[in-house]
DNA sequence: AGCACGCCGACT
DNA sequence: GTCGGCGTGCTC
């Protein structure tokens, strides 16, 4: 009998791969371990268990594996069940579902290594230079990384040379493969045990008697140990005692301490233990049993809950309950270290049963709550994190929560898998046989349509905690105000009377502007001419700070111009403005008040977000400038005021959400202002001050937003009503994309009709050099998503047959919103 | 996706 | 003449 493995690479290829196992190996191996396997002429990949059987493969001889790289699974039967939906409902490759799901400390790549050959003597006389200095190099290294030989020899493509080598019999290469996860060793000290008995102390301290700092260091480490009765820690007992390290290594030299190491995790919490959780307030206690009846009948229930309703506490009460069923929470939130918030608010409540999960954790970080939760551990016990953490090996999951359910930065766009962590989610839960609560103020359409549709249970919260009244908002007419000449800058006089009234009470203020950079256009008044980006088709964003010019696309960066690059005028201006622009007209508007800004810029790093946060907090900011940042679910007691700068760019985006985004972001961000016992005011300018989705904000109505909506989504066949696909064609060669993307859409139409739409070049035609064509395929309900999927694989397959198109990439992107 | 192989222009 | 550019094809 042989015995074979299937298992999953982490490249984008649709099918699994074959390797022989020995009978040992098939006794061992299980689903979900992972082993090293030899792939192509020489890399070694990491590939996943995925099938263990005795079938041998007739069309092609299975190789042996390299090595089996765990002990036991690190990947659970539900998360491939998962993966499996995923990549058939995302259309994407198990490989690509593999390489989002698993810490890339999981993947291990090989890595050649060179060494020299010492079998036999090489006549050096034969050797050309490069390869020379190569074999001279190996005389003082043992061996020699491709990047190394790379450096030495400076030049790109070394693999000749060495191929010549190895065919002169004076090298050697092999493959390598190490872990990526490094355990964290902390490093402690104890007293040497030869001076474990009393007269051995004794002559030990005497001994030390003139060595006064040493001594001072042996000291401090019996205080140390007898108060904590712990392990020491080398960095405790340096700090607490005042001494260098040197000395402390001085110690272990002459073997007086002895230092050794114990693992410990990067992420840890040592706050206070449990402080009960909150009453809950009569509506947060109808809302609470209406969910639990909900999840009765449902397994999805969406709970719509105006901002500031306190949907936190209830999510709380309902993480308690199922921790007493002893079953996992996971609790799902838009991306960013947003988390600051409310992890401290989870941990007061739960300790170190809270584990986080998100995108600036370092690779190692993950790795351990991954582990954490395979293991079950106590300290994973609620999972809290970005969409990324549906991917970890839960084994009994309870619950779901997908707080701020209508957020975008659920859904992954680039690169696959394509998915909204919501929608994966949903099916997660499922698969637990757990259920899912969707959270939000202002539920996505989709979801309000489906709660309507008894899809989703529903349960309404719609009474601000405290009974803090609902911001009020006002709308400025800036139209009106230009021509009277009430702006100053792109401060309306109403703007700026809120503003002032608002620092002198000494409450805070916060201004939304969509966009980041100082101005978006920098144009010639001469001749019209304005910067573009070298590879995309976009005009350069002024940043006033450093006086650059970028493109958001690509991250092109080039110095700000003196003069017209097309004909020389000095005469330039900058079109439309960003969050730099208006935080410097705040400061030249209210120089006596402190400002900031919160947009990427001035975010990026691990901790950029929460300075600002903090700063926030403690009240040393008096206005604060950002982007759309601004809305993720922040809670400030002390502001007052939020201004939106400009509601029209938003509004008039070419996208058929971008009302309803519009209606979300400016709820969202109005729900800053006034979270305590004073009414919040909100003010929003505008060009067009009767636009319906204005009116709504203003009252905000989101059910007649939902409706009118709904009726255009009916009308023009967008999700809900529809299922939608998109399909994106991307090569350098324009002509070659056109007609790349003309056949493909033709195809498409034979089988789809009218559902098709475009090829369209998307507003920004170029990225990267890449030129774009959108080709929209539009479901409805009752047509076969699965069918449709095989009908545009099939599609997909004959386009990448024909050689013309071969080079063009396509990517498909299922519910593409 | 990588990576090797193979075929063409621009340099020592 | 080689170096390195990229188009093509394959990976158990």
């Amino acid at each position: 009998m042989r015995y074979f493995i299937d298992i999953i690479l982490p490249i984008p290829l649709q099918k699994l791969f074959t390797y022989q196992i020995t009978a040992a190996e098939s006794e061992f191996l299980k689903t979900g371990m992972r082993v090293a396997v030899p792939f192509g002429k020489t890399k070694i990949y990491t590939g996943l268990v995925f099938r263990i059987h005795n079938q041998a493969p007739t069309a092609y001889d299975a190789k042996e594996i390299h090595q089996i790289l765990d002990e036991s699974p690190i990947v659970n039967q539900t998360q491939i069940d998962l993966w499996q939906w995923m990549s058939s409902y995302y259309m994407c490759t198990l490989g690509d579902v593999m390489r989002a799901a698993l810490p890339s400390a999981f993947i291990l790549e090989s890595e050649t290594i060179v060494t020299k050959n010492n079998i036999k003597e090489v006549d050096e006389s034969i050797l050309k230079d490069d390869e020379f200095l190569i074999y001279e190099a190996l005389h003082h290294q043992s061996s020699l990384k491709i990047h190394d030989i790379s450096s030495i020899l400076d030049k790109k493509n070394v693999l000749p040379v060495i191929k010549r080598l190895i065919e002169k019999e004076a090298i050697s290469v092999e493959e390598e493969v190490y872990e990526k996860y490094k355990p964290k060793l902390v490093r402690y000290v104890k007293l040497h045990s030869n001076f474990s008995s009393e007269e051995a102390l004794q002559s030990l301290l005497e001994t030390l008697s003139r060595a006064p700092k040493q001594r001072d260091v042996v000291m401090t480490l019996f205080s140390i140990s007898a108060t904590t009765k712990k392990p020491v820690k080398v960095t405790d007992l340096t700090s607490e005692s005042g001494a260098s390290s040197q000395i402390v290594k001085a110690l272990i030299h002459k073997e007086i301490l002895e230092e050794y190491f114990i693992q410990t995790d990067r992420v840890q919490y040592d706050g206070e233990e449990n402080e009960a959780s909150k009453h809950l307030n009569e509506h947060q206690e109808i809302a609470l049993k209406e969910v639990k009846e909900s999840f009765e009948t449902n397994n999805v229930t969406l709970l719509y809950g105006v901002t500031s309703s306190g949907k936190t506490e209830i999510y709380v009460k309902l993480i308690e309950n199922v921790l007493a069923a002893g079953k996992q929470v996971l609790y799902l939130l838009p991306e960013i270290a947003l988390t600051t918030q409310l992890v401290n608010r989870l941990q007061n409540y739960f300790g170190d049963q809270v584990a986080i999960y998100h995108s600036k954790y370092s690779t190692n970080e993950r790795v351990e709550v991954w582990n954490n939760v395979l293991q079950s551990s106590v300290k994973a016990k609620i999972v809290l994190g970005a969409r990324s953490s549906i991917f970890l090996p839960f084994s009994n999951l309870g619950l779901i929560i997908v707080d701020e359910e209508h957020e975008q930065s659920f859904k992954q766009f680039d690169p696959a898998p394509r998915y909204h962590a919501r929608d994966t989610a949903v099916v997660l839960a499922a698969l637990h046989k757990s259920k899912t609560l969707l959270g939000s103020a202002t539920p996505s359409l989709e979801s309000y349509f489906n709660a309507k549709q008894n899809k989703y249970g529903f349960v309404e919260l719609m009474h601000r905690y405290n009974n803090v009244l609902m911001p009020d908002i006002e709308l400025v007419d800036i139209k009106d105000k230009h021509k009277r000449k009430r702006m100053q800058g792109h401060f309306s006089d109403r703007l700026i009377e809120e503003i002032t009234e608002v620092l002198e009470e000494g409450k805070q203020v916060i201004l939304f502007q969509n966009r980041r950079g100082f101005s978006p256009i920098v144009e010639c008044n001469t001749c019209g001419h304005s910067p573009q980006c070298p590879n995309c088709d976009v005009s350069l964003t002024y940043h006033q700070y450093r006086s650059q010019l970028r493109c958001h696309y690509c991250g092109y960066v080039m110095a700000m111009l003196q003069d017209c690059m097309a004909c020389g005028s000095q005469d330039l201006d900058s079109k439309g403005f960003g969050t730099e622009q208006i935080e410097e007209e705040v400061k030249l508007l209210f120089p006596d008040s402190k400002a900031a800004r919160m947009d990427l810029d001035t975010t990026r790093g691990k901790y950029g977000y929460e300075k600002i946060i903090t700063a926030l907090e403690q009240q040393e900011i008096d206005i604060l400038v950002g982007t759309q940042m601004l809305t993720k679910g922040l809670d400030f007691r002390n502001v007052k005021l939020v201004g939106i700068m400009n509601a029209d760019n938003m509004l008039n985006f070419p996208d058929f959400r971008a009302h309803e985004r519009s209606f979300q972001l400016m709820v969202q961000v109005s729900g800053r202002a006034g979270r305590t016992e004073e009414r919040g005011k909100v003010l929003i300018q505008t060009y067009n001050p009767y636009h319906n989705i204005l009116q709504q904000v203003s009252t905000n109505n989101y059910i007649e937003m939902y409706n009118e909506q709904m009726n255009d989504r009916y009308n023009f066949k967008y999700p809900p009503v529809y299922k939608q696909i998109k399909i994106t064609l991307k090569h350098k060669d324009y002509n070659r994309t056109e007609t790349a993307a003309i056949w493909f859409a033709k195809s498409l139409r034979q089988f789809f009709g009218e559902s098709v739409l475009g090829p369209e070049s998307p507003p920004v035609a170029r990225i990267r050099n890449q030129f774009h064509k959108n080709i929209l395929v539009k479901i409805p309900k009752k047509q076969s998503l699965a069918k449709t999927k095989e009908a545009i694989i099939k599609i997909n397959n004959s386009f990448s047959s024909i050689k013309d198109f071969r080079s063009v990439k396509v990517i498909l992107n299922v519910d593409n919103f």
